[in-house]
DNA sequence: GAAGTTACGTACCATCAGTATGAATCATGG
DNA sequence: CCATGATTCATACTGATGGTACGTAACTTC
């Protein structure tokens, strides 16, 4: 038998859970997926979940946190590649987007968070990933004097609200390549309503 | 005992189950409430909620559209209302905001909705309701010459997820008649964009 | 290497969605 | 008006699952 210390066991098992609640809970939705389905696809049991995690509602929250840490990364890479801020703004509309191709955020992130985690707690730790990019964006621009004057995070939560209503519209495309140029001029056309 | 009919008989336990749904749905989320609850609440048992909706899943559909129709009603009531068809769109907005101070509304609708019937069905729900009075707002704004040509659809998506956003902001402020305003002038802002 | 802590597996319980079945209520043809 | 059938609803039951209790194995510390 190797030896490792406990904390890489404890690293692997809790990453394997992740990622494991991740795969399941982003194919079939937290409700129709059980813990010991997880814990299986993890390699271990029900009583692994439960050490490591509260409860279903802890693991779902750790997959929640994973996927947002995924697409604040995203962004994040955005603006070093573009010249000027606005078209870094437009860039990251596109990029939050496109990440709604990916099924397992749609259902994760944006269909069972909120009933699941409950409002206050998606927007608390979207506010330390998704959000706090884009209103860093925001926030940048008006710095800039390029962005009217107003409640930047208020401003930043409807972008943010209407890019994930624009996103599900694109996931259902039948053709998104072709769809995502006209949901994104649409898109553009409520960040262009605060540029001066 | 009174004598009554079938469909007076069927109607009132309908009536009274989509009630307490509405209700005991609204109050504590979907998967907290048991069918037994809502029966219980209604008068009646879980067979008679068996016997007139397909499982939990129809009868929370049901409370869902209900929450629908009363929205899609305000927003009708409005156009008659306002002068011309700017005003109209702006109380509209104005109005699904403070709709969102309703817990019932924010739980069911907002919340819960997406997540236990999906976004294709949610959506197309609203299609026939909420969405329906905004997108025709839109439309005949575009018919008067007074809205930038564009993928109305999508357009109306967008603004409603972005008012749903507002929404669920207002319904976290510790003073909503205060901050109402300043939700709804971020979300005028949008629309103005499309103003000709 | 002994004692204590952490990590994990297994057996069990309570809850609840859904089903089966039968009884009560109402409709309808004769 | 009664007999047969359909509809409405209550009750008893089953299976699945989230969570708990407890025991064992792996690691750590002294």
């Amino acid at each position: 038998m190797i030896r490792r210390t406990q904390a890489e066991r404890s690293d692997e098992t809790t990453g394997r859970l992740v990622r494991a609640a991740r795969e399941l809970f982003g194919a079939h939705g937290y409700a129709p997926t059980s813990i010991d389905a997880v814990a299986a696809a993890a390699g271990a049991t029900k009583g692994a979940a439960y050490h490591h995690f509260g409860g279903k509602l802890a693991l779902f929250r750790a997959a929640f946190v994973a996927e947002q840490e995924e697409v604040a990364a995203a962004l994040e890479r955005i603006p070093a590649s573009e010249s000027d801020i606005w078209a870094a703004l437009r860039r990251g509309c596109r990029t939050l987007l496109e990440h709604c191709l990916d099924p397992g955020f749609r259902q994760i992130v944006l269909l069972d968070g909120p009933s699941v985690l409950g409002w206050e707690t998606v927007r608390e730790i979207e506010y330390a990933h998704t959000l706090r990019v884009l209103l860093g964006g925001l926030e940048l621009a008006a710095a800039g004097g390029q962005m009217a004057d107003g409640d930047l995070p208020v401003r930043a939560q409807l972008v943010f609200g209407a890019l994930c209503e624009g996103g599900m519209l694109l996931a259902r495309s039948a053709d998104p390549a072709a769809d995502l140029p006209r949901i994104a001029a649409e898109a553009d056309r409520f960040l262009e309503a605060f540029r001066l």
